[in-house]
DNA sequence: CTCAATTTGTTCGTATGTATG
DNA sequence: ACATACATACGAACAAATTGA
């Protein structure tokens, strides 16, 4: 007659507060729930969840720390406010990239000189004898919005280096004359905040990222150019336009 | 005297343990800790997460589990494997997006047909008056690697019920020569495990995702087309080409 | 072969967090 | 709010296996 843990769904990870409250939180941004809106009362969400009420609680208070919900006794709980949209990163080339990486805020954390290469699987490309690691943050809005480190052929580097240090890469390098790209390609995968990201995002330890690696290869099939970045969820949006045959755009 | 949690940074949501196996694990994906290599010792762990011994053991376990180390008292902790390499989603227009597509293996979970539209923020683009909900799960290798709901124009669903119910949507739509689709766009951002697809992806709820929304407007605006999925975070990697200019492609 | 250093594993005690009923 | 159970995490000490001097 113990019956200790009679849940149905899994239970491994994080604590099940995390999870309802991601979801609900999921809800509001999706505008399941609309602002102003009263939600599902505690015990809806306990059946629908399958959880306790403290629970259901526990993760209403996260969201309620987030300016997203409020609650009163006797009336409900109400969506205050939804976190502002994202904004959505259009770019379909590399000229449009650059151009709106230009307006970025950068700050660079470090730079280095070093024979270590950005560890990457298998031959897709070949590499240059060496690179300089420039690890920098973006900020929007005063909020860091995405980190990561620049991989530039030294050779490259060292033709501009007072530039190089102050100023966002890629724009940087496509204005070079003598540097000619002929192939670019973005890589991008779910992540994850290492030691340093996560303090520099000011995010938790293991948060999920967008994770961005942006290649440029040269004529000979080198890569002068690799970008490893992470951006924190909050930030990424993403939007590829798959076809276009609109005549003409509205007024 | 008591000094009860001096620890330096967040330790607010999910468990230690679990956050540092997050970011081993991401070290031995990127290949930061090769396969068969001997990882950094417990105690240099501790020092590096600033946790205690238990905390790194659990971690290390987790990923035991997950076949990614062994350890062996005495010797040290070592990569035992690798999560197979993702598949990259290279589509870069619709037609080539439809032909990778009709390779899924799907199964359909449930059609609707309600007048319920799908919630989306604001007026981008028209409704059409109805449509059709089909929810479906992909599958890679007998796993599920995908989970949506397709909401498709009532109009046009009726057409050719038998096949939209039993074949992925998209290929079909792009075949029917009366309908003209003349923009498409996709929106891809960090999402979260619902219930549903917590469920169905087999992953725990609240867990990360790559949210994708795929719209597609016929010849007057309206959104004909509207599908709604989420990427297991094991399963996603997308290529973006920004530039190619090389001549020749190596034999 | 013995000894010491290294490294993982285990255990105790304690404190706090999580979740049910 | 309460009682209960279990999970998380720390610190510290000790045990067991491996390696090399």
């Amino acid at each position: 007659m113990t019956k200790v843990q009679p849940i149905s769904f899994d239970r491994r990870r994080t604590p099940m507060y995390i999870q309802v409250a991601a979801v609900m939180r999921h809800r509001i941004e999706s505008g399941y729930w609309r602002e102003g809106e009263k939600i599902s009362t505690a015990v809806e969400l306990m059946a629908e969840f399958n959880v306790a009420r403290i629970t259901i609680q526990q993760a209403v208070r996260v969201l309620q720390d987030q300016g997203l919900l409020s609650a009163f006794p006797g009336r409900g709980t109400f969506v205050s406010g939804r976190p502002k949209p994202k904004l959505f990163d259009q770019a379909s080339n590399l000229k449009s990239l650059a151009e709106a990486v230009k307006s970025n805020v950068v700050k660079i954390a470090s730079v280095e000189e070093g024979r270590t290469l950005p560890f990457l699987k298998d031959g897709e490309f070949d590499f240059a004898p060496s690179y300089a690691h420039i690890r920098s943050v973006q900020y929007k809005d005063n909020e860091p919005f995405s980190v990561g480190t620049v991989y530039l052929s030294t050779e490259i580097f060292e033709r501009d280096k007072k530039r190089f240090i102050k100023q966002p890469t890629l724009p940087l390098i496509l204005e070079m004359k003598r540097v000619k790209i002929v192939q670019a390609f973005q890589d991008l995968t779910i992540g994850v905040a290492g030691l340093e990201t996560s303090k520099l995002l000011q995010i938790d330890l293991g948060e999920p990222t967008a994770e961005s690696r942006l290649v440029l290869l040269d004529a000979s099939g080198v890569a002068v150019f690799i970008a490893h970045f992470h951006y924190s969820r909050e930030h990424f949006a993403m939007r590829r336009v798959l076809l276009d045959k609109s005549t003409s755009s509205k007024a």
